[in-house]
DNA sequence: AAAGACACCTGTCCGC
DNA sequence: TGCGGACAGGTGTCTT
């Protein structure tokens, strides 16, 4: 479920219903997600939440602790994984199988972690969370500057995986999920295939463009479903209609006609139009 | 430093 | 209808 403009989608429905509020308690009814929820986490209560942003696929509530002297601060760390949640629901709204934690505010509302596979993550920290050992290596974002031709051209030198997989790697870039990253080669028409050191810098510019531009429109996608995010249950199915590649095996491609390839590449299903693609 | 395999866990879908 | 197996939007960790 989380790609990360769905994680955008996710920072922008809840940040409006908890930034500025009090946490007054967090219910941790599952503390085995990917790593156990440290008992730390209580120190949101009683604190205000002040920041939601987000760094690649990761959500970061700041909060401001009621220290007597001193202002202090602390940080949940939120990652998705691979079919985490957030909602934000009335506390009083009875749990379902797999609502995990609460995280409840002065307005009655909560945010409430919901994944099924417990892939996800909640985590706390009262340095500055860039610095956090799973934050600090990470690439740039990919809708900054920071990502530009230099940088991602000069990465891939000397690389022998795929485009495919070093595209997908978050000490690279954050953010090309699977469907991203297949979705990116087949605009930027570059095989998945192709080694990634021994790609001409010209592909590297169609692809950068590509990557910017397919996760700035389903950012945009996603923002028509931020609406109903409340109530939204399930996916939003968005962009569903603007895949090209992903999850057609074996149907015709939508440009040439030809049939959709998938291939496995780190163990992750990749899908391309080996006419459409070289 | 880089690459590849594996791990975590549950739900769903497909073939028999 | 039931069962086994493959597969799923992620990424840290361990080994080579």
């Amino acid at each position: 479920m989380p790609e990360l403009p769905e994680v955008e989608t996710t920072r922008r429905g809840i940040q409006p219903y908890v930034e500025g509020h009090t946490v007054i308690k967090v219910i941790v009814r599952q503390p085995n997600l990917r790593w156990k929820v440290p008992d730390e986490i209580h120190a949101m209560e009683g604190a205000s939440i002040v920041s939601v942003r987000r760094r690649g696929k990761y959500l970061l509530l700041e909060c401001a602790l009621n220290s007597k002297q001193q202002q202090r601060t602390g940080t949940a760390i939120i990652h998705l994984g691979m079919s985490g949640s957030l909602r934000i629901v009335d506390a009083s709204q009875p749990p379902e199988k797999h609502d995990h934690i609460d995280i409840v505010v002065d307005t009655g509302k909560a945010i409430r972690l919901r994944d099924p596979r417990r892939f996800g993550a909640l985590l706390w920290t009262t340095d500055d969370p860039l610095k956090h050992k799973l934050l600090r290596s990470l690439g740039p974002e990919p809708l900054s500057a920071d990502f530009n031709l230099e940088y991602f051209y000069q990465q891939s030198r000397g690389r022998s995986v795929s485009i495919k997989q070093f595209i997908m790697n978050t000490h690279v870039v954050v953010g090309v999920g699977n469907i991203y990253a297949c979705e990116s080669l087949f605009r930027a028409g570059i095989s998945p295939k192709r080694v990634a050191g021994k790609t001409s810098k010209k592909r590297y510019q169609k692809l950068l463009q590509m990557i910017k531009a397919v996760l700035s429109e389903a950012i945009e996608q996603g923002g028509t479903t931020l609406r109903d995010f409340v109530q939204a249950e399930g996916n939003p199915g968005y962009f569903q209609q603007k895949l090209f590649v992903y999850g057609r095996a074996n149907l015709p491609c939508l440009v040439c006609g030809s049939k959709i390839k998938q291939i496995t590449q780190g163990q992750r299903s990749t899908f391309y139009c080996s006419h459409c693609q070289h």
